[in-house]
DNA sequence: TATCCTCTGTAACGATTACTACAGGGAGTT
DNA sequence: AACTCCCTGTAGTAATCGTTACAGAGGATA
């Protein structure tokens, strides 16, 4: 947790921390919307409502800005996403359905931050050479594939030793892959639906399972 | 029209062209890797090895082109995607495997031209203002979905009627959102294999088909 | 009231941005 | 040899980039 301000945070003032929160909004609406190099720090700054040193002040750099703000989006959607993976603890009736609860929770999850996943994916496709910002990135990436082996696990843990560490691994790579492009298509598509996407990516994910163990057995 | 106006066939004029690919070669280099705001004209003259001045001689300016790599970039996907397609119009022997030569042509298409996918990707997610590139931009998106749409009705054709418009449509969007996402996947993280996500691809688009049309009878 | 300290406002810095003006090289034509 | 024209090289434009310096505003503390 080594606070991104550049000052040790003190609980003196929450007028600075409202005026971090603009920033920070601002530069994640700026950003997913025109990449890291398109948000220059004038526009962040106009956006807020707050002058450039505000920025240099609470951030240090703008480099400094991005960091923050994937590790306070990161840190909110894989909340919103676990605690919708909560919901799923109890016992397992039919790992279909199973499935669908998840994914649709995981939508669900990706629906209430969509500026931070656009972000993630505008970041990952060109290259970024902050060390702060591929750490954010990487443990994204590991919390994320973990979720999903967690959840296809956790689905059909009624199939007993079928579902092999192996397998799951190998299914949540490709669920990994099928979220993203559906999260993608509906982003940059207006016609196409989210939800729709993901109740097909269950079935999908089910079926390509079954196939799966099937044939290794 | 009168025979002597008419400009002849220069020599020189071909070591025009020669730098105008050299420019176009080094913009989608930059431009894929760094994004469009991240590719500065600058950095395109050092990399093609001509001066700025030739750039904007042949392009007119850094939108210009922009434009002029994704049309030369479209056109030559499309081409190799639609050759391999080509490939697959004998009679249709088995749904599945007719899927899977096809998306495996589309897979061998993509990794042909990632750079030009992964600036496309860029593009849709970071908003172009200019016409020229949307423009690009769009006829691109169709003509993948035709495509799309058209490789899964022949590969069910042995079904009949059961594969209406309607059902292929939805298998596009779906197949588009899975292939987008397992191209993305591959390209970003490098212990993950496209080819073996195309052909899970295959299996789970025929599943997918299956179940909606014995749903829809 | 005097002092402290977080945070903002103003004004600049050098570097880089996209872009232009223009002179000239050099092959092709006459 | 004179001329034409495609293309390159040099130099420079105003604007914007990320960043810094620094003087205070203004609330909290003493």
């Amino acid at each position: 947790m080594s606070g991104s301000a550049v000052r040790a945070p003190q609980v003196r003032t929450e007028l600075g921390a409202k005026s971090r929160d603009d920033i920070l909004n601002a530069a994640l609406r700026m950003m997913s919307l025109h990449g890291y190099e398109g948000a220059s720090v004038s526009k962040i700054a106009t956006e807020s409502g707050l002058p450039a040193s505000s920025i240099y002040w609470h951030f240090g750099s703008k480099a400094g800005v991005l960091a923050a703000v994937l590790e306070r989006g990161a840190t909110a959607f894989f909340r919103s996403s676990r605690e919708g993976a909560g919901a799923n603890d109890r016992e397992v009736v039919d790992p279909l359905t199973t499935l669908r609860d998840a994914f649709r929770q995981a939508q669900i999850a990706a629906d209430a931050h969509p500026e931070f996943l656009r972000l993630m994916f505008l970041l990952t496709l060109s290259g970024v050479h902050d060390e702060r910002v591929t750490t954010v990135i990487n443990e994204a990436t590991v919390e994320g594939r973990e979720q999903l082996h967690g959840l296809i696990r956790h689905a059909f843990s009624g199939e007993g030793e079928a579902m092999s560490l192996r397998i799951a691994d190998e299914l949540a790579d490709y669920a990994r892959a099928t979220f993203d492009g559906a999260f993608l298509n509906s982003q940059t598509r207006p016609n196409i639906s989210f939800a729709v996407l993901t109740d097909r990516m269950a079935e999908t994910i089910y079926a390509l399972a079954m196939a799966i163990i099937r044939r290794d057995s």
